[in-house]
This record gives structure tokens, C-alpha cells and sequence, in this order.
DNA sequence: GATGAATGAGACTTCATTCAT
DNA sequence: GATGAATGAAGTCTCATTCAT
């Protein structure tokens, strides 16, 4: 059986193809094949039900984005995996990316799940941190230079998805090295 | 007088604060003060009212971000009053923008309306194909430099109003010039 | 010109192809061409408005059965003119039948008007009670033999609506004169 | 309980007494004492409800037609059955007869199930069809001659309900009478 | 006379949730 | 654990009616 994964496969489902707004607890008995009362075995409503969701996702997604990371390798290599496993994940999953900014901006997912620090987070945070100290960046803070990688990566994604973009393995090379071109001294 | 304003003003501000699956028309009713049976005279119904706040809020944005654009500027002045146009919108206007964002993975809003060409992304487009043209940026489609640099920019301004970066007037002319120095040739 | 017209015939034409249940005043709006307000100048409100549809449409359909009536003909020939006349405006009048009939079960409709006695039905009982008392007719109450003839030949002309029946004009003349024969000594 | 057979009860009363424009769910919870919601549990919707009820009762009645019929009896005792079947079930269930008058015309329901071929009909069409081979009837199609005959006997019955026409054990047994003169040859 | 914007009561319907089985 | 009949509050939407123009 799985009925507890039955229900939550069914709620990702719902709220990427009609939207948070849409998203009923009848439609989820009915895509899940499951008893009304089913559901409430599991979560205590609605709300807890579409966090729990959102937990998942965000963790796999984190997972998947630090799956080829080596530690060890030089900064610049580091910098490229960690860009090319949030691309990678947002083309790979993109259900899963979907999801999440469905629910990115509903209140109803606590601001503090929002914005917790994954570890993939940390991960970029420190590799910053390293090319600041070191001089190879400029001076800027790890945050800011976070925030702007991951948004230009991210849009570049989102893009191919919504057919804005046709996706090219080579142009996410290029974007890369543009953002390593953009941080850089000199 | 002015019920049809009101009413979509009255929208706005609910999405904004309670989001969108949270947005029911007695509230509507309510905070617009008019009757039931009035919304129907100026909108076939509720998805049609928030298409309609959305239609208008993008246009609005359209406008704020080319408010102070000079064509006849150099090449990187009008790069700067670009990307600044579109983080400015983003600042001074932050409950359109949380607006725009709360709707923009709705399947609600036609695909067609989301994705549509915009006068100020026409205007983007045509510089960085200026800057390629005459050598001044890497080989990099036009698109992909647009979906790269309105990412960072963006996602920058939703740090800042998510809390997790404090704004710095300097911070955005930081980012604006690595914007630059990333696609810029050498 | 002509707006009570126009509002009278745009609410038979709809309860004639909507129904009864059916029936709204922005309907009747649309299909009259007419402002919404402009009904009031006309009629107190919707119920009296279908009532003076009804009245009108039972008036006309009295006039057009007794049309060709001539009250100095043998009694036979004027028994089939008045089964005629009947028979006539139902085929030759479907809409105002349909709409009639609509209304008949409508308790809206005040009972003294659906059952008030109309000339044509006293020409009828005046005819029915001529051949009893003149030994024509067998020993059944006018009213009786009333109920039974135009029972008989409303249903036929029903039948031919609903395509249930083929028209053929020999159909009438031998339908009535069965009526003539079941009604008659020997 | 049996909530299914109250709300069906409860249809049927309000239709009868208020007339299917007045006809609201919220009547109906009303009436049958069961939750809003409760309706949707057995029924798609208003309409769905109101046909059910029609079916049913429409069933009802050609089994009450059929009920005394015996198949192997002379042909006017059977042509007598029939119709008496008719006007008692008229007389017997005036409620459910209203009912079928007020959904009669109402677009609602649809043709194919207002005109459908019953067990009852059947019967009368071949005994019609039956009394024409043999000589006894004049040569009338056996579908007029059970329009005539239905017409004939359920106006008597309506006259009788609507006031119109005192109920008189003897009067049906005259007007059968009369049906059979007037179908017969000489 | 004619209009149609405005109204709010009430219609139909959906929903999250409960509970007996 | 699992079910789904039952609920009634709440949501979306329609309606007859009014009134300022």
C-alpha cells in the first residue's frame, strides 16, 4: 500500500497542475484513491498536509542539489557544481520546482520554513565566504552573490521551462562561467 | 465613485496580504464596501477580476520600470537604468510585486498573458543584442542574458524584502556592475 | 417602437424554450432589448408579467377557436367547426400552446384565471346541451361531454407536436367524427 | 433511514404544492431534514434530483396502469381496464399525476425520456391494433386512437381535480362507453 | 419614458471535517 | 487502519427590484 504516499504524490500533483487555490480535500481522496477520513490518519488537515509536502520537496531538493559536490575540489570547479545541480534539479524535477513556488508565497506556509537555511544554502554561503577571503571574488557579501547565482540560474530554468528558452547544454556552461566572470576581481 | 477601482484595489490588497487560495469575494465585498451583485457588473466572475488586477498591475510595472529610460544614453548607462528600473519597481512596490508573484504560478492566469512580450523586455532585448553586435558582450543569445540578469535582480529585491538581505544603496550598483563585467567580452 | 410588446413576446418566446423555472428578468432584459427598469413602467413585477402573457395568449386562442363559427349551422357542422377551431390554433399556434400549457400547473397563476369560462367553452356547453336536449346526444353532462372532446382532440394535436403523431389533414375529420359518434343515441 | 427516499418524498411534495419554479434545495433540506450537503451525496445536482423523482414516478404509474390487466379477457373488457387504469390512477394519485403535469414541459427533461415507449402504451397500441384486424374498430392508426382515448380520460380526470367536475362512480363507466362507441364500426 | 448601475437576499454548490461502521 | 455517508458553514453567483440620471 503507501497510503500516506499516495495522498501526498496526490497533493503535489493537484496544486501543480490547478494551483494552490484550487486544491480540495475531495479532489485528494479522489486522485488518491483513498477514504475521506483516510487523510486525517495521517495529517491533522489540510494545512499540515500541504507542509508536509512542501518539506519533502525542499528536502530532496536540497539533496539532489549537493549529489555531485565534492568538497575537495578546487573553487572554481565547486562553484560550477553547485550552479549546475540547482539547474539541473530545476530541469530534472520540474514538478518539484513547480510546486514549491506554488506555495512560495502563500502565507499559509510559515515564513520560517521559507527561508531556512538548507544545507546546500550553507554550502554556497561558505564557498563565498572562501572566494572573498581569498581574493578571488570581489567584495561582496556572500549573500548578495548567493542571492544574485541563484536567481540567474534559476530564471534560466524557469525560462526553458515555460518554452521562453530552448534548453542547450551548452548554455548553461555559459551562464556559469558568466556568473564566475561576474563575481570575479578583474 | 469609482466601484470598479475599488474593487480592484480591494483584490490586490487581499491576494497581498492573505494570498491567493485564502481570497473569497465576501471578503472582497467587504473591504470594497459594495454589494454582492456589483462585481458581477463589472467582472463575469472572480477569476476574471484577478486576470484583471493582474493585466493592470503588469502594465503598470511595464511603465515604472522604462519610466526613466534614455535611449539616446551610452550602452552601459542604459544597462544600469534597466536592471535599476526593474529593482526600484521591485522596492518602491513591493505588494504589486508580492502580487505579480503570488499569482504568476496560478494556472488561473493564461500561460499567454504570464509569458507575454512586455515593452520593456523588447527594450532589453534589443540592447543586449546591440552589446553582442558590436562586441561589447560575450556570444550569448539575447534571451538567455535577459532571463540571467532580470533573475539576479529580482531575486535580489525578494531577499531584501523576504528579510534575509538588508538593502544598501550601494548593493544594487555592486550587482548591477558584475551584471556587466559577467557578460562583457574579457 | 412598441417596448410592452416587445417585453411580452420576449417572455413567451423564453418560457416557451427555457420553461417556466427558467424564466429571469435579465432574460427577458436581453431578448426585449429593453433596460431593466423599463419593465416597471409596464409591468408591478415578474408575476404579473407572465400573468398578462397568459391572459393575452388565452384571449387570442378563445377569438381564433370561435373564428369561423357560424352559431346558424346545423348542430353537427357546428360541432366540428369548434373541435376544428381547437385543433387549428393548436397546431397552427404551437408557441402559444407550449406557453399555456407551461403555465398551467403553475400555482403562480391564480386558479380563477386558468379555469375562468371563456366564450368559446360556453358556445361549446350551449351546444353539448342543444343535442342532449334535442335527443342527439346521449344523457352526459355538457360539462362531461366538454372535458372528454377537447381532452380527445388537445392530446392528438399534443401527440403531432411531440412528433409522436404524423399530421394528415383526414386525421381531424375522422378523430372528430369518432367524438360525434361516441357522443351520439344509437 | 433511507435519506435517498426522503429528499425524493420531499421533491416531489414541493413541486406538487409550490410548482417547479419555486422549487429551491434549500426547501428541500427543509423539508427532508437532512444537511445541505446531503442532496449531493445521491445527486449531481437540482436537475439530476427532479428527473430521478420523474422516473420514478413515471414507473410507478405504468405499473398502477397495468395492475388489474388481464390479457386473456374479451376486447372491450381489456379496452375498459386500460382506461380505467388510467383515470384511477389519476384519481388514486392526483400528487403524483400534478407532478408529472408541472415537469411535462418543462425543457428540463429531456424528450427522449417524456416520450418514452411504456409497458402500459404497448398494451394499448396492440389491443387498438387488435380490435382494427379484427373489424371492431373503424380504420383509425392505433396511435390516434390512444391519443383520443388518453386525452378523453385523463381531461375528465383533471376537470375532476381541478373542480371543474363532480367525481360520480358512473361517470367514467359512461365516458369509457362513450370511447369504444366512438372507435367502433357502425 | 427609458435606462442600467447598484443592491443584498437568497439561490446553488463545495468544502473540510466528523463519526459510526 | 480504513471507509464514506452525513453535515452545515461558507463560497460563488443570480435575481428581482430600486433609483438617480
Amino acid at each position: 500500500m503507501g497510503k500516506r504516499e499516495d495522498i501526498l504524490t496526490a497533493t503535489l500533483d493537484l496544486v501543480v497542475d490547478e494551483g494552490l487555490p484550487a486544491l480540495s480535500f475531495s479532489k485528494i481522496f479522489d486522485k488518491a484513491s483513498v477514504g475521506a477520513g483516510t487523510v486525517y490518519h495521517y495529517f491533522p488537515g489540510k494545512e499540515a498536509l500541504v507542509l508536509e509536502v512542501y518539506r519533502t520537496v525542499a528536502e530532496r531538493m536540497d539533496t539532489a542539489v549537493l549529489a555531485g559536490y565534492d568538497a575537495s575540489g578546487p573553487l572554481k570547479t565547486r562553484f560550477a557544481q553547485l550552479l549546475t545541480g540547482v539547474a539541473r534539479f530545476a530541469l530534472d524535477h520540474p514538478r518539484e520546482l513547480a510546486f514549491i513556488h506554488s506555495c512560495s508565497h502563500a502565507p499559509s506556509i510559515p515564513a520560517e520554513l521559507r527561508h531556512r537555511r538548507t544545507a546546500g544554502m550553507d554550502m554556497a554561503l561558505a564557498l563565498f565566504a572562501e572566494g572573498r577571503r581569498d581574493g578571488v571574488f570581489t567584495d561582496m557579501p556572500p549573500m548578495v552573490a548567493l542571492a544574485v547565482c541563484t536567481g540567474a540560474v534559476t530564471s534560466l530554468a524557469e525560462w526553458v521551462l515555460a518554452g521562453k528558452l530552448e534548453w542547450d547544454d551548452s548554455m548553461l556552461a555559459t551562464v556559469i562561467e558568466s556568473c564566475w566572470k561576474g563575481l570575479s576581481v578583474v
